[in-house]
DNA sequence: CTAATATTAGGAATTGTTCCGAATATTATT
DNA sequence: AATAATATTCGGAACAATTCCTAATATTAG
């Protein structure tokens, strides 16, 4: 799809440009309101997934729109799977020393951590390659 | 609070140890339907959350519960304040590294990871202090 | 057995986000 | 400059995940 320029995109870029806060959409809209006062949430949404796809700014999502359990609490980082969704826990050794080094970078106290993977699982993989090869 | 036990909170946490896909509230909810005819999607919450609460398992969640939005498109790992919900770049180097052990332990192919720290920050490090030396 | 109170089902309410349709704006073509 | 093609807008409806509410039921303690 073409892009064509518009006046509320371009603001919403500026916008976000100007804050290091990681606003939600709900802030930008509240900002935005003033200087276009017909605004929408859908214009605001609408705009921040295309400056999102044009890689101008990125969206901290979380891939799922759902929630997640899981049984296993022993500590542990995991693998998402961009194809079919699935969640894999991962066997890596978890790294404490990470929270320490952000203490002592800022002055942040530290509780805990997550590490987060995200690829292709050896499923879709297979599917994938089985298909070139008909293709 | 006090907890009573429930049968349906039993089987929902015997269902979620006995499998390791990490499954969303609406699953558990279809495996149940069978033994709880009449089960509620507000029983299915209610009881994940307390389980979450009581520790016996762990939700994948993202704290806050929309969409967060950033201008900086460099590659950066996050801090999250649980107490005033602000979200902070971090400056710590990427560690691609990881990705290859990923790869090498499994068979997943990864394309990125994500890194987020939670715990309190600075500002309200000091709110918290101040609040302990007037009580 | 009784009182206190946690839990349930069912449905309504909430919240963040997307979708839809008609009007408007932008861009490329003549 | 006029026209055609099509992206974008607003406004509100629709949607999906989750929470909340209430009266009935189940569990626990005394």
């Amino acid at each position: 799809m073409l892009y064509k320029k518009s006046r509320q995109r371009e603001r919403i870029l500026e916008l976000l440009k100007s804050t290091g806060s990681h606003p939600a959409a709900n802030w930008v809209y509240e900002k935005l309101k003033a200087e276009f006062p017909n605004l929408s949430m859908g214009t605001v949404y609408r705009n921040l997934n295309i400056l999102s796809e044009q890689g101008l700014i990125k969206k901290i999502d979380f891939g799922s729109t759902y929630d997640r359990f899981d049984a296993n609490i022993k500590p542990h980082y995991h693998f998402f799977c961009e194809i079919c969704g699935a969640i894999k826990d991962l066997d890596l050794p978890i790294n404490y020393q990470l929270e320490k080094q952000v203490e002592q970078n800022t002055h942040m106290t530290v509780h805990k951590h997550r590490i987060e993977f995200y690829g292709i699982c050896d499923k879709c993989m297979e599917k994938l390659k089985s298909r070139e090869v008909k293709e």
